[in-house]
DNA sequence: AAACAGGGGTTAA
DNA sequence: TTAACCCCTGTT
């Protein structure tokens, strides 16, 4: 066996994480291939976020990537999962690369992360996801926390927390109408319900990815597209492969050549991709959303 | 200037 | 299988 696999580097001064040695990351790649809204690229090149009611900001330097404003305690206890980096990224691109699309597609997004976000904040932005643009699904995501969630002072801004269930309810769909979701803002009110009673905290631990697909779907607005991205970014279902537009574009231009049933797209993802599918899809998504491919 | 199309889908018919 | 769905934004 051959690996050139150095293992990352952690030390802490003032509030920094600093890590070195960091292999298969890149900011870009991993806050821009579509899995997360609330990510903000600054003049610098950092980005700013807010996960886990924390401010975070976060710059790289080749392999060397600091946490800023966090400790490392909430770097073992929250980032380290976040950042999925846990994960042999490098070993699951080679696999891929079997397939000469992937091995374009991983060599594009080389540097790309499936991040571990809460489970809450990826079903209310995926519901508002549903027929829209992602402009206006940061914009909506964004009133929706300024209305509802906490605030969070740093660097001279304010920013806000991901608002729980209880406080879309207290809210009221009238409350929730302010964040200008339109259709959409009754399903977050039935979610919000949901998540208030049934299922609470640890409700899916254990479920696998059909068991926990068959709970989500109980929720009025999420769908086939929407569960599998709450399955894959928060519930750790890395076999799912969420076939939205573009990926059924690219997969179409690829493998096919001609339109596919969704359905189909997905059965011969599975069969060819497996465990790895959710790593798969988002190379694809990646690749194909900024080459625009399939247009 | 006013209408129109379409956007990381889902639902109901 | 298909249209309607809220709203915003960019385009005629």
């Amino acid at each position: 066996m051959c690996y050139n696999y150095i293992v990352m580097k952690i030390s802490e001064y003032n509030n920094n994480i600093v890590l070195t040695n960091v292999s298969d990351f890149n900011l870009e790649n991993i806050f821009d291939c579509g899995q997360c809204f609330r990510w903000e690229r600054q003049n610098d090149g950092s980005y700013i976020g807010v996960a886990f009611s924390r401010a975070l900001k976060i710059t790289q330097n080749a392999d060397t990537v600091i946490l800023h404003n966090t400790t490392r305690d909430d770097f073992d206890k929250i980032w380290f999962n976040y950042f999925d980096f846990n994960t042999n990224y490098d070993k699951i691109k080679q696999t891929l690369s079997d397939d000469s699309v992937l091995k374009s597609a991983t060599e594009f997004g080389s540097g790309i992360r499936i991040l571990n976000q809460e489970l809450w904040e990826c079903v209310v932005s995926f519901i508002i996801s549903a027929s829209n643009n992602i402009p206006r699904i940061k914009k909506i995501i964004n009133t929706l926390c300024e209305l509802y969630g906490d605030k969070i002072d740093y660097m001279g801004k304010t920013y806000y927390s991901f608002p729980p269930p209880q406080k879309i309810l207290l809210a009221g769909i009238d409350g929730l109408a302010q964040i200008k979701a339109g259709y959409r803002d009754k399903y977050i009110f039935s979610a919000a319900e949901f998540f208030n009673n049934e299922f609470t905290t640890s409700y899916f631990d254990g479920l696998d990815y059909d068991r926990s697909k068959k709970e989500l779907l109980k929720i009025n607005g999420i769908g086939n597209k929407v569960a599998d991205c709450i399955l894959l970014f928060s519930l750790s279902k890395r076999n799912s492969f969420p076939v939205d537009v573009w990926v059924k574009r690219v997969m179409e231009y690829f493998y096919f050549d001609e339109e596919q049933k969704i359905e189909d797209i997905q059965r011969f993802s599975k069969e060819k991709f497996g465990e790895l599918g959710g790593y798969a899809q988002q190379y694809l998504f990646y690749y194909a959303r900024e080459q625009k491919i399939g247009l």
